[in-house]
RNA sequence: GGCCCCAUCGUCUAGAGGCCUAGGAUACCGCCCUCUCAAGGCGGAGACGGGGAUUCGAAUUCCCCUGGGGCCA
């Protein structure tokens, strides 16, 4: 049988960076086997769900370079692929449920389910269905009905307790309890009491149906083999496992993953600033980088090396090496990893930096749409020059900002330290540099160094001042590069315009 | 509170009984290079949470505790 994997996002907000690593893991395997990858919409909870939030969560995935077979976009053999448009699916298998005696109709109101919860609470026993409604005969349940009680679907869990169910794969006696066996490929098995499990809400009153009977109607009307989720469903697991096994569906095959934790060790969310992965997009991070970021997280292909082509990455997967440790998303080593990308980008692909590279100054408002064609050969220039220093969109702000402003923005402290009192050097250097044509950067170098030495200055002393004059900071490109690139009328004029910062101190 | 998952340097991790005086990467700190920064080179600091048990021998197996996380409420 051929894998089939799938990944369910809700479309409440933007895919973040967690949810884009489970995407990645579900596809990392599904390719690896040469199987299939389905996108599934869970947009159930239609007062957040949004299509504008559906869509951008697709761009999302496909920018980080996720395909999918299956999908709502893409169609395919088993769709609908969005919950919201399988209504009727859910419907017919609730009936289907009910007919084969798995799930019963229940009564109960939700004030009447709180108040017994309470009270169980009050009592210090765990909350849990009474089972009330599980009994009922006809009579009572035309008696409910009339009463105006609208029934919700409840799944039986109370029959396997049965003894007649005999030691199976997945329920087996341990020291006098029955447990529910949970096979997962990354944690072996996982055993919960059956005790602990109440009989269970699986369609609401006014029809809707709740998450897990959701789930295992789609997963297994879509015929989804593995199931690769987050953690935190490992809990739903057992529930959903019984489903199958009361309507005699084969599961599909478990492995629960860890969560992508923030610095703080909580599972990483809003709350820790950069989570949408758009917004790494719009900070020049590579898809190529963050899948090779991805991949490296609770996994490890081999010893030693970390950089991998994805090509590399989904021969070599392996869902069986998984740690089940939760990672901490670094976001400092993805930073270096991008920087290692683009460095290897401006040798195979130097358009496509440049591209992304004036996008990025767009949105920061260096430079307006549309850009000329002479600004686009400015921002190559200075990718150029940048060379390693450029590892996110930020550093080029920092490094590069002075090239796309008409004055640079001065550091107040690189004024007070470099300018002061260098009014009479600016002066000099601006009548060195005036006669040089062409304005080219070893010749620049040349004038500045016979200028040092003839000067008694020492070369040190006179590139700080220059260079905080130019681009108003202390760090940068090489400074005679930069000249060159921002051009002998604007050298000339920034050092004129510095005497001023230069006289104040 | 109940249930479940997890546990090696700050972080990502290698390690599947002797190869471990615990390796790599990143971050950090020095030095070198150098016009600054970055990159690069060299060096440094930095971890097996604790306690039992098994064993000639445990980071590696088992148990307990602790800690972290998640889910349910």
């Amino acid at each position: 049988m051929s894998v089939r994997t799938r990944y369910a996002p809700s479309p409440t907000g933007f895919l973040h960076v967690g949810g884009a690593w489970n995407a990645f893991f579900n596809w990392l395997f599904s390719r690896h086997h040469g199987g299939t990858f389905v996108l599934r919409i869970e947009d159930t909870d239609r007062s957040r769900s949004t299509v504008e939030y559906e869509q951008a969560i697709c761009e999302d995935l496909r920018w980080l370079g996720i395909d999918w077979d299956e999908g709502p976009d893409v169609g395919g053999p088993y769709g609908p692929y969005r919950q919201t448009e399988r209504r009727e699916i859910y419907a017919r298998y609730a009936e289907e449920f009910l007919r084969r005696g798995v799930a019963y109709p229940c009564y109960c109101t939700p004030e009447e389910l709180l108040a017994e919860r309470k009270r169980a609470e009050a009592e210090h026993r765990p909350p849990r269905y009474s089972g009330r409604c599980r009994n009922l005969d006809d009579a009572e349940r035309a008696k409910l009905l009339a009463e105006g009680r609208r029934p919700a679907l409840r799944f039986h869990v109370e029959r396997f307790r049965n003894p007649s169910f005999g030691d199976t794969e997945w329920l087996q006696e341990r020291e006098g309890r029955r447990m529910v066996v949970v096979q997962d490929l990354i944690r072996g098995k996982v055993l919960f009491d059956l005790a602990e499990l109440d009989d269970f809400l699986i369609v609401r009153s006014d029809g809707t149906p709740l998450y897990n009977f959701a789930n295992v109607v789609d997963d297994h009307t879509m015929d989804i083999t593995h199931v690769l989720r987050g953690v935190e469903h490992l809990g739903n697991t057992p529930r959903q496992l019984l489903m199958y096994h009361a309507l005699g569906w084969r599961p599909p095959t478990f492995a629960h993953l860890p969560v992508l934790l923030g610095p703080d060790r909580k599972k990483l969310s809003k709350r820790h600033g950069d989570t949408a992965l758009r917004e790494y997009r719009d900070e020049l991070f590579l898809p190529e980088a963050l899948r090779n970021f991805f991949a490296l997280l609770a996994w490890y292909p081999e010893d030693g090396r970390e950089l991998f082509r994805t090509e590399e990455l989904i021969e070599r997967f392996d869902i069986g090496e998984l740690k089940g440790a939760s990672p901490v998303f670094d976001r400092q080593k993805l930073v270096w990893m991008n920087g290692e990308y683009l460095r290897q980008l401006r040798e195979s692909d130097p358009d496509r930096l440049v591209e992304l590279a004036t996008a990025y100054l767009v949105r920061q408002g260096l430079l307006k749409e549309p850009v000329a064609e002479a600004e686009r050969s400015l921002v190559r220039r200075v990718i150029g020059i940048l060379g390693d220093r450029l590892k996110v969109g930020s550093d080029l702000l920092l490094y590069a900002d002075f090239f796309f402003l008409e004055r640079p923005r001065y550091d107040p402290q690189a004024v007070a330290r470099y300018l002061a009192g260098a009014s009479e050097l600016l002066d000099e250097v601006r009548a060195a540099l005036e006669p040089l044509e062409p304005f080219h950067a070893d010749r620049i170098e040349q004038v500045l160094r016979a200028f040092a030495e003839s000067s008694g200055l020492g070369i040190r002393t006179v590139v700080h001042p220059i260079r905080v004059a130019l681009t108003g900071r202390t760090v940068g490109p090489g400074l005679f590069e930069l000249m060159e690139v921002l051009g002998k009328e604007r050298v000339l004029r920034r050092l004129e315009e510095a005497r001023s910062l230069a006289g104040v101190a």
